[in-house]
RNA sequence: GUCCCCAUCGUCUAGCGGUUAGGACAUCACCCUUUCAAGGUGAAGACACGGGUUCGAUUCCCGUUGGGGAUGCCA
């Protein structure tokens, strides 16, 4: 039998970190065995469901590379599906109409609490007829569980658990309003799609068990089951917006790669030996559900952090170029042919010193930035004095001439000169870095200039020989300030 | 309250009865060095507690404690 699994969202809300794992898993999963993989969209719930969570989610999902073997199913198009499911129900003795008041329900809850008992409804309404019902009230429709007894959920990551049938109350499968409900809703699809394996937060378990027997009244194969651990935010607790940045969006616009964030994800709750940098490739070919924990875990920016930052420098420059480029246009730096050719040509040295795109495009400023530079915080101090303005001046002359502009050539005429103005390297390097980047902190300062080229560093030098640079920026947008020295 | 799940360094985890309890991130040193990174080397850092079972428990069982989840006409 082929493998058939889906990741069920519901658009309430942005996709967050949590629900793309779930749907990492899901997807890896199937594409480990050679099955497929589905997309189905929860949107029962009319009042919470919107059209931009629906985008949000599948945007998401994109971004991470996780696509759905088929055209997603939207779960509200299915109604008539669910609706004719109740009604088999109905007329095999499995459901019936209740007529109990939210406030009964309210109340029914309160006293059950207040008396130790599990909260649940009643089953008041389970043997009453039709000629009982109250006038004017629309009945909801329960399901009618097995009241002794035991139900088993054979969970291919928590192992066998059980639950006294007593702890499982009749839930509700059509709403008064006629609408089914998740409980429903889930069983009537995942018979329909075949689904083989359910995969998902063991925030769902104990519904595993209400839902088996969901499932057996309907005649149809229980799936296997697969309850993931959630993730937590920092505090140990279920994510929620209080926990800062839980949408796969933010971490995007954070400037993360989506192969990181994979990464990260696909480490969180399973884990193949010591292996911690895991391509695509390899965590399909690895990944399966016996290795998956079964304790919750909690996200760790740093950890992304430090894959970014991997993943940046496994990328080729251009392509790095390429993403940084509306970057730095939003910060109001529209790119040019030179631009865009320094910009590539000083990658190399640009991306080993950055965690997210968003800090690369904040470093990349200075290849870009029009004569006069603006001295970035207190770097302006390394050309407040008058004899390093002049060391400068003599250092572009020294320079100036060079038959080649390589880096190698421009190392050994630096050195030179430090040498004959009797100056330790480092006493020329910084003032010569400040007035080439704006900044104390750059990529090696060869490069700088190799990028640049004669004629910019020259500019740059003259302008700081002369004291033409503009006073301190506002500091780096950088995750990690920039380090004064 | 009731039910369910979980428990190895700060964090993510390896471990599947006998290990100097391993790795990664973070931290701290040192090396490299034109700054910052990167890289290299090293350090510090964990089996929640109590009972069993066993020749032997991080590992198996029970309990305690702690954390989490579910208790909806939400999903």
């Amino acid at each position: 039998m082929s493998i058939i699994v889906r990741f069920a969202p519901s658009p309430t809300g942005f996709l967050h970190i949590g629900g793309a794992r779930t749907a990492l898993f899901n997807w890896l999963f199937a594409r480990h065995h050679g099955g497929r993989y589905l997309l189905r969209v929860e949107d029962t719930d009319r009042q919470r469901s919107t059209k931009e969570a629906v985008a949000a989610i599948f945007d998401g999902l994109d971004w991470l590379g996780i696509e759905s073997d088929e055209p997603p199913v939207f779960q509200a198009e299915r109604i008539g599906r669910h609706q004719e499911a109740v009604r088999r129900l109905l007329d095999a003795g499995h459901a019936y109409r209740c007529y109990a008041s939210v406030e009964e329900l309210e109340a029914m809850r309160a006293a059950a609490k207040a008396k130790g008992v599990p909260a649940r409804y009643d089953g008041s309404w389970r043997d009453r007829g039709v000629a009982e019902a109250p006038e004017g009230v629309a009945p909801a429709v329960r399901f009618r569980a097995p009241q002794s007894g035991r139900t088993v959920v054979r969970d291919l990551v928590q192992g066998e658990v059980v639950f006294d049938n007593g702890q499982l109350d009749d839930m509700v499968l059509l709403r008064a309003d006629g609408t089914p409900t998740y409980m429903l809703s889930v069983v009537v699809d995942d018979i329909d799609m075949g689904i083989t394996h359910v995969i998902r937060g063991d925030d769902h378990l104990n519904n595993a068990a209400r839902q088996t027997n969901l499932f057996k009244a309907l005649g149809a194969e229980v799936p296997r089951f697969a309850h993931i651990p959630l993730i937590h935010g920092a505090d140990g607790a279920k994510l929620s917006k209080r926990h800062g940045a839980v949408s796969v969006s933010a971490y995007r616009e954070m400037g993360f790669l989506p192969e990181a964030m994979r990464n990260a994800l696909l480490r969180l709750g399973w884990a193949h030996g010591d292996d911690e940098i895991i391509s695509a490739e390899q965590a399909v070919a690895w990944f399966d559900l016996d290795a998956v924990g079964r304790s919750a875990a909690r996200f760790d920016l740093d950890r992304l952090l430090a894959l970014n930052a991997h993943y940046i420098k496994e990328r080729p420059d251009a392509e790095l170029a390429g993403l940084v480029a509306p970057l730095l246009k939003a910060k109001g730096f529209d790119l040019d042919a030179t631009g865009r050719g320094r910009i590539e040509a000083g990658m190399g040295g640009l991306k080993q010193r950055a965690r997210t795109l968003v800090e690369l495009a904040d470093n990349a400023v200075f290849y870009v930035e029009r004569r006069p530079l603006t001295l970035k915080d207190k770097a302006g101090r390394h050309l407040a004095d008058d004899a390093v303005r002049r060391m400068l001046e003599r250092l572009a002359g020294h320079i100036v001439g060079l038959g080649s502009w390589d880096e190698a050539a421009l190392e050994s005429a630096c050195r030179a000169f430090a040498g004959g103005e009797g100056l330790g390297f480092g006493k020329v390097a910084q003032p010569l870095r400040v007035a080439l980047t704006g900044g104390t902190v750059s990529p090696g300062i060869f490069e700088v200039m190799r990028v640049l080229g004669r004629d910019e560093v020259l500019g740059r030098l003259e302008d700081a020989a002369q004291g033409r640079n503009l006073a301190e920026r506002q500091g780096g947008r950088n995750l990690a300030a920039p380090q004064e020295d």
